[in-house]
RNA sequence: GCUCGGAUGGCGAAAUGGGUAGACGCGAGGGACUUAAAAUCCCUUUCGGGAUAACCGAAUGCCGGUUCGAGUCCGGCUCCGAGCACCA
């Protein structure tokens, strides 16, 4: 890396001074200090004028300390928000930690530390970080989803919805280890086996807890037509959403769902899923053994497998059922590659029109039909040949719901959210077994129920969750009957923590409630929020969730939380992904030690589009250092002041309005080009800039380079902060000249550029054009046609 | 396999209600300053032909189309990235 120059330059108006160079080291330890002295960034929660909530997506605070990444996603909120401060409004820019979750635990257990005492120092290095990146963050309202005056609220959350009925256990498939004795996440098992001591991981079935989002789906779906998203973010949540609409249909007594029952006829069996509770039933005595065995293997083999490998299994009950459109009698299987998770858990197979059904058919010597036309019409299919694909959808569910023998149905892809982890770092799930009353929820007045300090925290061969072992924390008095109960073990996921964080900030502080409603009202739902695309659909469809039903329960008068939400894109480096294991990771401390943080900050926004992200190559960052250099020693040698020169102001009111139209969208790479080109017309050749030129440029920078801003704004004898000013406003009328360049073709190829008057007339430049000998030359015969874009473009066509 | 992005100089990238392709920055080359070097400042820099000039030609992943005119719109491909994965 190449070390930055301290440039020891004469000034050419003091020739007997030296120059002083820009130390951004002393700049930046300077306005930091005055910032937290004069609570610069701190919002006046309750009485702002023009409240506008500008959020991030808060990190999990990792012991490898800061990622560029999250620097990159931090640094252009934090330029939207400084912007938006001098537009007037009073912004809160609030930042926290995400720090429950079986990352720490996990590698609180690889370093034999306890997450309790490893957690905090993280922050502590973590902040450490995000402060010297000069981020506006209002320090005074941060929050740790472990601290037990938050977790206590997200146990209040999950008791609203327990009281709302959208709450309820049940046996769900999970991922175990049987080396571990543990419950793996599908992200931590890789290929089939667990990703730390590499056993294969079986299923099994454990009571869990659920929220009943998929009530909510049509609403979650319906909704983001409206929403000021990113339009690749509503997407990925409309395919998570999976809308299919389709009918259920009975086969005797299974019941299927097809989104194609216009191919009822070429249906030539069933499929259950190994789990379907009918598969008994449907099994003859002669199958019984075969069947057994299939459902033994298909349940030891993992969710992810299960998923991954394709090679169609299956078994045949024995039974048949009557096809209810032919009449017939088909066969029911038994197959891996139906879901119980999904539709009924039972499917009829058209393997004509299914390539999943015609590679199982062909592999067990099934009938194949064909039923409809490559034109999209029906055959084979009795009264229904001839209609359309489109008509004899309809055509055949009414038949068959005439008849009693099937439904329209609407079936999502969304699955209930499973809240329930078997771990020890999280929110213990506030509920109470009593054998007098059953489930009982902790009351309100209880909470927080705290995570215990245990050492042991270490899952064992028992497979119950480790705060299981803990006597005197899991025996408690039964809140309704007094009688001796046990508490829930499980505790909750950590995407609840982080459903609701939002509504939280702006009442940090106040322990007496989790939100206080005039507070939310002012504040809430967030103006802007930015963050990655791989929270694309769990944490943004869980936050939506949660606030519609904290709605639908009176709590808050809004049902979408986030106005408006953009992608950031990432950040690469030299052209490939960052990762540990290359030993590329950029460490921000470094850079900001040897270029600065407004460098750091300017050049992160400056390697590509902020919603597409950017290549980091580190020969990069010099050229940005050199323009706050150049800022720098513009403000240091001011020429005396002057009228403007005409040109210069020109460019300048030019680049105060794209400054001013690139960052509200995001288009901060460009915005720092205009500066650019702003700098090189301030001192081309040998000008000395005037202070009407410089400080407006000042302010321009100042979102991007808050601390070299905020020095310079002083020295050009400012008294408060550079964001408390008011942003620079252009001049239209200085931004049209009288005499424009006009592009001149022939034939649509380029053939020279003419400087006439703006409202010059089609006539007088085209005439113009055949006087100019190296254009008329292209002119081969008489004009046929001419095509003027006024005051742009000339096109002769001949 | 499906969904969503993307492909422009040596490199990161600009420019999309169709209208001067390559702004800005890096790198490279040259010059000024200096005893010298570094730093700084200035100039040049898409490619090819041509004498380093004038000038001419080509060019935004590939093939075709619409248009006076296409990086931008339409159709068909190729490659790269990300996410989801038997969703019936």
């Amino acid at each position: 890396m190449r070390r930055p120059y301290f440039a020891c330059m004469e000034s050419p108006d003091r020739p007997s001074e030296i120059a002083t160079p820009y130390d951004p080291g002393s700049v930046e330890s300077k306005w930091r200090a005055r910032w937290a002295e004069r609570g610069t960034n701190v919002a006046d929660i309750r009485n702002a004028a023009r409240p506008y909530y500008a959020l991030m997506m808060f990190p999990y605070p990792s012991a490898e300390g800061l990622h560029v990444g999250n620097m990159f996603a931090f640094t252009g909120n934090d330029i939207f928000a400084r912007y938006q401060r001098m537009q007037g409004l009073d912004v809160f820019e609030p930042l926290g930690y995400d720090a429950f979750g079986i990352h720490s635990e996990n590698y609180a257990l690889k370093v034999g530390v306890h997450p309790a005492e490893m957690i905090p120092r993280n922050i502590a290095n973590f902040r450490r970080q995000l402060e010297r990146g000069g981020l506006m963050v209002d320090w005074s309202r941060s929050l740790s989803t472990t601290d037990p005056e938050y977790y206590r609220w997200t146990q209040w959350v999950f008791l609203q919805l327990y009281n709302k009925g959208l709450v309820y256990k049940k046996a769900a498939a999970v991922n175990w280890c049987p080396t571990d004795k543990t419950v793996l996440a599908n992200e931590q098992v890789i290929a089939g086996a667990c990703e730390r001591c590499g056993s294969i991981v079986e299923q099994r079935f454990l009571e869990q807890w659920f929220f009943a989002i998929s009530r909510y789906a049509d609403r979650l779906l319906n909704n983001l037509d409206a929403l000021d998203w990113s339009e690749t973010t509503k997407t990925a949540q409309r395919n998570w959403i999976g809308k299919s609409e389709g009918a259920e249909i009975w086969f005797d007594g299974i019941k299927v769902f097809t989104t194609r029952p216009d191919t009822i006829f070429g249906a030539t069996y069933v499929v259950l899923a190994p789990e379907h509770p009918l598969v008994d039933a449907h099994t003859t005595e002669q199958q019984r053994a075969a069947v057994d065995e299939y459902r033994d293997r298909a349940s030891r083999r993992d969710l992810v497998s299960r998923k991954t490998i394709r090679d169609k299994t299956g078994v045949a009950t024995g039974s048949t059922v009557t096809n209810p459109a032919t009449g017939e009698q088909i066969p029911v299987w038994v197959s891996d590659y139906v879901l119980m998770e999904y539709g009924t858990g039972a499917i009829m197979a058209v393997p004509a029109h299914d390539e999943r059904d015609l590679e199982f058919a062909h592999g067990f010597e099934l009938p194949v039909k064909k039923v409809v036309h490559e034109d999209d019409t029906l055959v084979e299919s009795g009264e229904f040949d001839g209609m359309t694909v489109h008509d004899a959808k309809r055509a055949i569910i009414q038949s068959l719901s005439a008849k009693g023998q099937g439904t329209a149905v609407t079936n999502f892809r969304l699955h209930d959210w499973c809240i329930s982890r078997q771990r020890y770092w999280g929110p213990p799930i506030p509920i109470i077994y009593c054998d007098d009353c059953g489930v009982v929820p902790v009351p309100e007045k209880d909470l927080p129920v705290l995570l215990p300090m245990i050492d042991d925290f270490k899952p064992d061969d028992s497979g119950i969750s480790p705060l299981a072992r803990h006597d005197e924390w899991y025996r408690v008095a039964c809140p309704t009957c007094g009688k001796m109960g046990r508490r829930e073990t499980d505790v909750s996921d950590t995407f609840l923590d982080s459903a609701w964080y939002f509504l939280r900030y702006p009442n940090v502080g106040d322990n007496s409630v989790a939100f206080d409603p005039g507070v939310t009202k002012k504040w809430l739902p967030v103006d802007s929020y930015i963050g990655g695309n791989e929270h694309a659909v769990l944490h943004l469809l869980y936050s939506r969730f949660v606030t519609m039903v904290l709605h639908d329960i009176g709590l808050i008068d809004f049902e979408e939380p986030f106005t408006k939400f953009r992608a950031h894109g990432l950040i690469i480096r030299e052209g490939a992904k960052m990762s540990k294991s290359k030993g590329n990771v950029v460490n921000p401390d470094e850079y900001i030690d040897t270029w600065g943080s407004d460098a750091f900050r300017t050049y992160l926004m400056f390697l590509g589009p902020f919603e597409e992200g950017g290549d980091f190559r580190d020969q990069g960052i010099s050229g940005v250092r050199r323009f706050l250099d150049r800022l720098w020693a513009c403000v240091r040698d001011l020429a005396p002041d002057a009228p403007p020169d005409a040109e210069v102001d020109r460019k300048l009111h030019a680049t105060i309005r794209k400054v001013g139209d690139d960052i509200p969208r995001l288009g901060y790479n460009t915005a720092i080009a205009a500066m650019m080109e702003y700098m090189n017309t301030l001192r081309k050749g040998d000008r000395v800039p005037r202070r009407s030129e410089v400080e407006p440029l000042v302010q321009l920078v100042a979102p991007f380079a808050p601390h070299l801003a905020e020095e310079l704004w002083e020295q050009l004898g400012n008294s408060g902060s550079v964001f408390d000013s008011t942003w620079p406003v252009f001049d239209p009328a200085l931004l049209s000249t009288d005499e424009v360049e006009i592009a001149v073709q022939v034939n649509g190829k380029m053939r020279g550029r003419l400087r006439m008057a703006r409202d010059v007339t089609q006539a007088v430049a085209a005439s113009q054009a055949m006087n100019d000998e190296s254009i008329a030359k292209f002119v081969t015969g008489a004009p046929k046609k001419i095509i003027f874009v006024p005051g742009r473009l000339l096109n002769i066509v001949a």
